[in-house]
RNA sequence: CGCGGGGUGGAGCAGCCCGGUAGCUCGUCAGGCUCAUAACCUGAAGGUCGUCAGUUCAAAUCUGGCCCCCGCAC
C-alpha cells in the first residue's frame, strides 16, 4: 500500500499527473526532474514546473544532467523502488535505471501509438491534422516509447484547438489515466497492448525555424502551422510597425474562402490569401505586446485590406 | 549585468526626438433617427499619463532608481 515510488517529469504537462499520484495518496519518495538553468531573459537560473511544484509539497527533488553514470545509478538504485513514473522528463533512461524498480517504470505519452513517438507528440499531431489523437500510459523500454501500452484515452482535435489547449486536454485526461494504470500494476492486474508496426512516424522537436509563416503554402496547411505552434514557439510574419517592420506571432486562425496574392490582406479583419484559400488571423500578438484578439489589434494599429505581408 | 520593445480614461493605440489646455478607434451611459438594428446622428461620464525622486516658471514629454509585461536568444 505504501509502494516506493520514483516520479520522473520535467515540464507543465508532467505536473497533473504527479499531483494526481500525490491525491490518491501514493508514497513519491523522490522526484527527478532536469536541472535548473539560465532560461528566459536576464538568463536567470530557473527551475522546471515538475520541481517547483515537488518542492511545494515537500517531495525531495534530484536534477541530474544525466543517468548514464554508475553513480547516478546506483543512487537510483539505492532508492529501493516499486515503481518509476515518467512523463516528459527530458533524459534517457538507460537499462540499469529501467530495470531498478521492482515493477519497472511506466511512461505517460501524449500521442496514440505508435504515431509520434518522440519529443513533440501533440503539437505534430495538430500540425499534421489528425482527426484524433490522445494519451497512453505504457511500459517503458529501451527504445524510443516503443514499448507496450496500458491504457488509453483519446480526444478529437478540434477546428480551434490550439497546441495549447490540446496540451492542457492530453496532460487533464493523462493524469488519472495514468494513476489507474499505477493502481493496476501495483495490484500485479495489469493489462498490456504491444504497440503495432504499422504506422509509426516520430515526432521531432520543433524547431524555430519551422514557425515561419509561408504564405504561399496552402491555406489549411498555413492553419495548422498556426494553431499547432501556438503559443509557443508561434507562427510568425513579418507585419509593419512605426519603427520598420516587426515580428508578428499569428496564435490563432480558421481557414476561410478569399482569392489574393499570397500574404494579401483581402479585408478589414486580417483576412490573409495563402497559396490556396484564405487563412482568417483570430489572435495575433506582436513584439513587445500582449497577445490579443484581431478585433483589438486592428483597433490600436490598423491593417488594412490591401495590404501584402511578406 | 545576454539583445530589444512596452506600461497613457474599461479595451487597443497616438502623443515623447522639437517640455506648455489629454488625442484616435471602440466600449459604457443618456437622447435622437428608424418598422428595426451590433447601423447612423447628438451629447455625457470616465485618466494624479506604472512608481519614486531630480531638472524646470512648467514634465506624459528631459535625467536617474525601482516595479510589472512582452519579443529574440538560451
Amino acid at each position: 500500500m505504501t509502494a516506493r515510488i520514483a516520479f520522473m517529469g520535467s515540464p507543465d504537462f508532467a505536473v497533473p499527473a504527479l499531483a494526481e499520484l500525490l491525491a490518491r495518496g501514493r508514497n513519491i519518495v523522490c522526484v527527478y526532474s532536469l536541472p535548473p538553468r539560465p532560461a528566459g531573459r536576464g538568463q536567470q537560473l530557473r527551475k522546471t514546473p515538475v520541481h517547483a511544484f515537488a518542492e511545494e509539497h515537500g517531495i525531495e527533488v534530484r536534477t541530474p544532467k544525466s543517468l548514464k553514470k554508475a553513480l547516478e545509478q546506483e543512487a537510483f538504485a539505492a532508492l529501493d523502488l516499486d515503481l518509476a513514473v515518467v512523463v516528459a522528463y527530458g533524459l534517457i533512461l538507460p537499462k540499469p535505471v529501467l530495470d531498478a524498480p521492482r515493477f519497472g517504470c511506466v511512461n505517460l505519452h501524449g500521442s496514440l501509438l505508435p504515431r509520434w513517438r518522440g519529443a513533440a507528440p501533440i503539437q505534430r499531431a495538430l500540425m499534421a491534422g489528425d482527426a484524433v489523437t490522445g494519451v497512453q500510459a505504457m511500459r517503458m523500454e529501451e527504445g524510443l516509447d516503443t514499448g507496450p501500452v496500458f491504457a488509453t484515452a483519446m480526444t478529437p482535435i478540434d477546428v480551434d484547438d490550439t497546441a495549447q489547449t490540446l496540451h492542457d486536454r492530453l496532460a487533464a485526461l493523462g493524469a488519472p489515466l495514468l494513476a489507474d494504470s499505477v493502481d493496476a500494476i501495483l495490484a500485479g492486474a495489469v493489462q498490456v497492448i504491444a504497440q503495432g508496426e504499422d504506422g509509426v512516424t516520430y515526432a521531432k522537436k520543433i524547431e524555430p525555424a519551422e514557425a515561419r509563416i509561408d504564405w504561399s503554402r496552402p491555406a489549411r496547411e498555413i492553419d495548422l502551422q498556426i494553431r499547432g505552434l501556438s503559443p509557443y514557439p508561434g507562427a510568425w510574419f513579418e507585419a509593419p510597425g512605426e519603427k520598420g517592420v516587426v515580428r508578428m506571432k499569428a496564435l490563432l486562425s480558421r481557414t476561410g474562402l478569399g482569392l489574393g496574392a499570397p500574404g494579401e490582406v483581402l479585408d478589414d479583419e486580417l483576412l490573409v490569401a495563402c497559396g490556396e484559400g484564405a487563412v482568417r488571423l483570430l489572435r495575433v500578438q506582436r513584439e513587445g505586446r500582449q497577445a490579443m484578439e484581431v478585433s483589438e489589434f486592428q483597433r490600436g494599429t490598423p491593417i488594412p485590406a490591401g495590404f501584402r505581408f511578406s
